[in-house]
RNA sequence: GGAGGGGUUCCAGAGCGGUCAAAUGGGGCGGGCUGUAAACCCGUUGACUUCGGUCUUCGAAAGUUCGAAUCUUUCCCCCUCCA
């Protein structure tokens, strides 16, 4: 088998694929230009969509040639699957800022040095927006038809539960496999992979392609990863897993991998992180803290950098062993002058959105849940004071994860 | 098109004129145990509050009533069965 889908099944990646056989005698052959489309609705990423971000990391290493496809033109559409409502639609120029922020962030994961294997960048809103739409039907359409697309679950489900698909995003599908074909005949793209929710979008692509070109093109799609508690990679209660520092700390980042559930730690080790199978065979041995905290290392420091990571690993040691300050824990800022007009613990936790009701943080003043410095608050009113700071900086503690920093300035 | 059933707080789901901010379970949050796990146990779970209360919530709107999640009318949506 090739080494590339090898290491893929070995890791955890693989889910389904067309033609398995021809398309590991393809990559054995030739580099292979792959690509997986993201949609363009949230202005950032978050770790759900880190499988597939590691998909391209991954074929990039095995010296193919990873393509990313914004989905410029079809987040102007919508994609229904796993939809019960249509969407709504975003404007122009949020699309387009999107797009740039997105952009951005997939660049820290993808090697952008190397000219041979160097990622591509499409937006599919360069070759969708001028489409006309006589020629367009009788190209691409006339290889659709309505009997098959019904049959797919993201049509079918809507349909079947009465609830209204419109024509616009019935055509999702045929712009998705249309998107294929596009790269295909331009950027000599022929693999396309996503999660396991897109096997019949990539389907459809695959065989326009063969219909229209008459040649042979291959998906590949990746399960569905979940967490131990069920939950879908990504949003936590508290919040989504965000792939940037402007919506979520570095620290933070760490801390979402710190704490994964032991029964995912081996799985995520393989899936999100560069260590060979080798290396994680050996750290398999080790104490579970351990391991977990080498996940929390290796991923923040793909993301955020070595010196973030570091910097977080030693945050958590200062903040959970020795109830000290760490130096990238969150932190805000407030001056003499809110002082002055008596601040009292329960504002102060308002203006650190740790937590944004009152009532809540009463329970928790309660429940024995907050702390100044590790001091526990039994008063929900309680003054703060210049005296509480200690080198200009007070802990404030909510339960045991969370931390922030508020400094007097 | 015909006949029924239903829309309740984050979710599931009780309530069917006052004692309802609404049972119970799940989830969340806090505490305990521990390893910043899991499991388990306890507490808590609309918002604001001068802690007296006040305000908003049971698909939407209007009405009956001293009083409505509960009754009436209209509208919107969902489900099941028959055609």
């Amino acid at each position: 088998m090739n080494k590339f889908l090898k290491e893929f099944k070995d890791r955890g990646f693989f889910y389904q694929c067309t033609g398995e056989d021809d398309l590991s005698k393809l990559l054995d052959k030739e580099k292979v230009n792959g690509y997986i489309g993201f949609d363009c609705t949230a202005e950032s990423l978050h770790v759900g969509s880190l499988l597939q971000i590691m998909c391209l990391r991954l074929l990039q290493k095995h010296g193919h040639r990873p393509i990313v496809l914004l989905g410029g033109g079809t987040t102007r559409i919508g994609d229904p699957s796993g939809k019960d409502k249509t969407r709504t639609i975003l404007s122009e120029e949020e699309i387009e800022k999107n797009i740039r922020n997105i952009e951005k962030i997939l660049k820290n994961f993808l090697n952008i040095e190397n000219p041979k294997t160097k990622p591509i960048f499409v937006n599919n809103y360069s070759w969708l927006k001028d489409l006309n739409y006589i020629s367009f039907l009788r190209d691409i359409g006339k290889h659709f038809t309505i009997n098959k697309m019904l049959s797919f679950d993201s049509v079918k489900t809507r349909l079947e539960r009465e609830q209204s698909l419109s024509y616009m995003e019935f055509n999702y599908m045929i712009l998705q496999a249309y998107d294929f074909l596009e790269l295909n005949k331009k950027k000599n793209c022929s693999l396309q992979m996503g999660g396991s929710d897109q096997w019949g979008n990539i389907v459809n692509g695959v065989d326009l392609i063969k219909r229209h070109s008459n040649k042979q093109a291959y998906g590949l799609t990746t399960p569905l990863i979940t967490l131990a508690s069920g939950a879908k990679m990504g949003k936590t209660e508290s919040g989504a897993i965000w792939l940037d520092k402007k919506n979520l700390s570095s620290y933070d980042y760490w801390q979402f991998w710190r704490n994964i559930d032991d029964g995912d730690v081996l799985k995520f080790l393989k899936i999100f992180t560069d260590l060979s199978l080798e290396e994680i065979e050996k750290i398999k041995s080790q104490d579970i803290n351990q391991q977990k905290i080498i996940l929390a290392n290796e991923t923040t420091t793909m993301l955020h950098g070595k010196h973030e990571a570091k910097a977080s690993e030693e945050t958590a040691k200062k903040t959970f062993s020795e109830n000290a300050l760490g130096s990238s824990l969150p932190s805000i800022s407030i001056n003499k002058k809110q002082l002055d007009k008596k601040l009292i613990i329960i504002d102060l936790i308002i203006l650190s959105k740790l937590e944004t009701s009152k009532s809540e943080i009463k329970r928790l003043i309660k429940g024995n849940g907050v702390k100044i410095n590790n001091q526990l608050v039994n008063d929900e009113k309680l003054v703060i004071t210049k005296n509480l700071f200690i080198d200009n900086f007070i802990k404030v503690s909510l339960g045991k994860k969370r931390h922030i920093k508020v400094k007097l300035s």
